[in-house]
DNA sequence: TCAGACTAGTTTGAAAAACAAACTAATATA
DNA sequence: TATATTAGTTTGTTTTTCAAACTAGTCTGA
């Protein structure tokens, strides 16, 4: 019934990448390797809560790494892209490339 | 504070576009211009409810047209892509190129 | 002609996702 | 010692997505 549906490659996008929040938070992370809760609240524009818990969803997924350490005293969290978050872009964005080709013209 | 965020284009993506069961809908009306329900339902495999909401969504948006007929006594509805939907699209894929291209490395 | 099945949707209610307000806990400051 | 600030998390609300149940009409056979 949905053998060779051309439609496939939009059913199959990474919904996980695909949010427009968590989209934003990998392309920064991208770009940047490593940064922190606050400087990334800055940068996506999203609430505090917000931002936790796309990060605990992008955690979940394994796509990003968060490491707590102090500094002077002060909490501080580093927040950096995973081999396979960056995979996950990869594969994202081949599949976005195609979808754009090939099917919205 | 965001003047010149370069996420922004991210953040401005038309999530009525976006969606992926809605997108499926758009690439698919892009591409034939008019269709039934019942063959769009098959195509981008939503129930009939879900399919009837998305549409809805799409309509207020004013990126569709649908017109009820009756062909020997059996409704028909067609639904098709409005110039305003297919600039939409234009507009989304012009977009989401920009971002794969220079956010997503 | 009346019961049962089919077609073509819509409405409604539940589940999931996104969001932001309120809370926690620690340090710094006056 | 109160007050403010920093850095998050938890929790509750809103929005979105989804599918089950409902509506309304047609067809088919006994």
């Amino acid at each position: 019934m949905s053998a060779d549906n051309a439609l496939q490659p939009i059913a199959d996008l990474d919904r996980v990448v695909h949010s427009p929040p968590r989209l934003m938070i990998l392309a920064y992370l991208g770009a940047v390797d490593s940064a922190d809760f606050i400087f990334l609240m800055n940068q996506v524009e999203l609430t505090r809560g917000n931002l936790s818990s796309h990060l605990k969803t992008l955690e979940e997924a394994g796509y990003i790494n968060i490491e707590k350490e102090f500094v002077d005293k002060v909490p501080r969290t580093l927040i950096q892209l995973t081999d396979e978050g960056r995979k996950a872009v990869h594969t994202y964005r081949e599949q976005m490339r195609m979808i754009i080709d090939q099917l919205l013209n």
